[in-house]
DNA sequence: AGCACGATGCTCT
DNA sequence: GAGCATCGTGCTT
């Protein structure tokens, strides 16, 4: 039986629930098509003192739906070019949340192949061409199916299952920050 | 198989 | 005006 997550699953240490996020799947409805994907790696950005965080200096306007309650989609913009698909942590006022970082296709594979010319879906910006979000899909509640972007139980990893590993990409961030271990990836079989 | 680089534009200082 | 939670290509080993 299929069950969407919901709030009161965000709503919990960031760490947590990003780990709890792999083998979960990750569903958008696109032009009617459904289109989804066991989300196989995600990493934990958490509250103002993480340098690592969009919020490290405060709310601002790009940064504000971080500091939403649990559940909704951050979806931000980055490169010039790419978007970032993150779900929103912790209680309200607290600015914290999961990038979803990559997928295994499992529903609508077509679709997706065509979208992305035959390449993969394993990146943040690949995942998020792949399912057509961009910021029109930035604030929306991911416990609800009208968004059209929610999040659905899957089967729980074994932490044995699970690679940590420093976050991608925070190379001018200070340590400890840039190697603390807030990046959780499904080992490949 | 790995690395360097250019693309490209929004956000905040 | 600088800096980016990246990607794809092309060139080197």
């Amino acid at each position: 039986m299929v069950k969407i997550l919901s709030q009161t699953f965000y709503a919990r240490p960031t760490l947590i629930v990003a780990r709890e996020l792999l083998g979960a799947r990750l569903v958008r409805i696109l032009d009617g098509m459904r289109l989804a994907g066991i989300i196989t790696e995600a990493e934990a950005y958490v509250g103002e003192e993480d340098l690592g965080c969009h919020a490290k200096s405060g709310k601002t306007k790009r940064n504000a739906v971080m500091y939403s309650s649990p559940g909704h989609a951050y979806v931000y913009f980055t490169y010039g070019m790419h978007w970032m698909l993150n779900a929103v942590t912790e209680r309200e006022g607290f600015p914290a949340a999961v990038l979803i970082r990559a997928m295994e296709v499992v529903e609508g594979a077509d679709i997706i192949s065509a979208r992305r010319q035959g390449r993969d879906t394993t990146g943040p910006a690949k995942l998020t061409q792949a399912l057509g979000i961009d910021s029109a899909l930035n604030g929306v509640s991911l416990c609800d199916p009208d968004s059209g972007l929610w999040i659905e139980a899957g089967t729980p990893v074994a932490g044995s299952d699970i690679i940590t590993s420093p976050r991608v990409g925070l190379d001018t961030v200070p340590e400890p920050w840039k190697s603390v271990p807030w990046r959780f990836q499904m080992r490949r079989r």
